[in-house]
DNA sequence: TGTACATCAGTGAACGCGCGTTCACTGATGTAC
DNA sequence: TGTACATCAGTGAACGCGCGTTCACTGATGTAC
């Protein structure tokens, strides 16, 4: 079966978009090339005609999903401001999603412990991240309080999602959304750091 | 080879111990049974007459190293305060450790997508943690203050692995800790919440 | 107290399975003439 | 323009390996008499 060299690029797309699904709903360790490759469609010969190895894949994977999660903070931010992004990451229906949107929730401790390939790819998302925390009028007033605002809300949603069907996951998404609410952090305009 | 019960109550413990030091160091799914094992000097094939499957040992390797956790952050906070129990987790010797301290940074999202069991013993860990931040003086104000305080720590240690080896992870680091230190949760002593 | 025996912690080989990776092959595509 | 051919995306079988789990066996322990 032979395919264009534009077929292939879709196919690549493809296939990088359905490993940072499954990459997300499962874990690193626990997504298999032969079950990414299904989930595109393709049987998993094909995989290296498109990769090095798997940490490649996994590499564009988290960078592909952490762009999404960076669009949607931002979207978020640019309609409600910090505190409507803060409610939006921290709902229930993020914590119970069967597809969760943040890799560093999803997988974070996971990318911890990865080649450095991964991790060079999740600390890029991470510093597109608090570049563009920066946009917006309602927005954390300084660098160190996005990043603070961020560790927040991710060590938040892994509580919540480890004691999830207990009224503790719900008191851990409420605190933290409380906490970053009332912390004045991204309370109407400030000026940027220089 | 014949042993006692209480030989073998302690080789029990041995094996627990050597599960919690292997886990946070590779990750739940990477850490084989066999190494685990190995670890405690024993050959696998007697893993069985201990526990019921892997996941039990996983549960109670969690609960064993949040135990210890909890017993390093309690002693931090008697002799330093909140602010010092903070600069004690948030360290860049806690990041660099080849064996992380704290299950929930080193394994947190593996424990989310957990069997029930294994997110049991967690939330568990989790509960017990934030009774016991209730103690001492220099205590955060409020139970939803101590939630967001950890939440904080872990993502923060979470994020500065991930970029650890430049800049950003320093930077991860210190933003959270100025930030714990400002946010006024634990200087000085509180009421705890009715 | 001394002896026979049941127990069971630990050994080491084996099981079926799924993993990442490799490879010979297929056949439509795009190019050279 | 039409034809021959090199390319290479994708297939499907196979590879060696390590995994969790099982099992027949060993032999010191603790108990029954």
């Amino acid at each position: 079966m032979g395919r264009s060299s534009e077929e292939a690029a879709q196919t690549r797309k493809t296939i990088v978009a359905a490993a940072a699904d499954h990459i997300r709903r499962t874990g690193i360790a626990e997504a298999s090339l032969a079950d990414i490759m299904a989930a595109a469609g393709l049987t998993h010969g094909g995989f290296y005609r498109h990769f090095r190895n798997k940490e490649q894949l996994v590499a564009e994977a988290i960078s592909a999903a952490g762009t999404h999660t960076i669009e949607t903070i931002t979207r978020a931010m640019a309609k409600g401001g910090f505190d409507a992004a803060v409610d939006a990451y921290l709902a229930k229906s993020h914590r119970d999603a069967r597809t969760p949107i943040c890799p560093f929730a999803a997988v974070g401790s996971d990318m911890a412990r990865s080649a450095s390939e991964v991790k060079a790819a999740g600390a890029d998302v991470l510093e597109r991240l608090l570049g563009n925390l920066g946009d917006g009028e309602a927005r954390p007033a300084t660098r160190a309080d996005a990043i603070a605002a961020f560790a927040t809300m991710i060590g938040a949603m892994i509580l919540a999602r480890i004691a999830s069907g207990t009224s503790l996951s719900d008191e851990v998404l409420e605190s933290a959304k409380d906490h970053l609410h009332r912390s004045a952090i991204g309370n109407g305009p400030r000026r940027k750091r220089k």
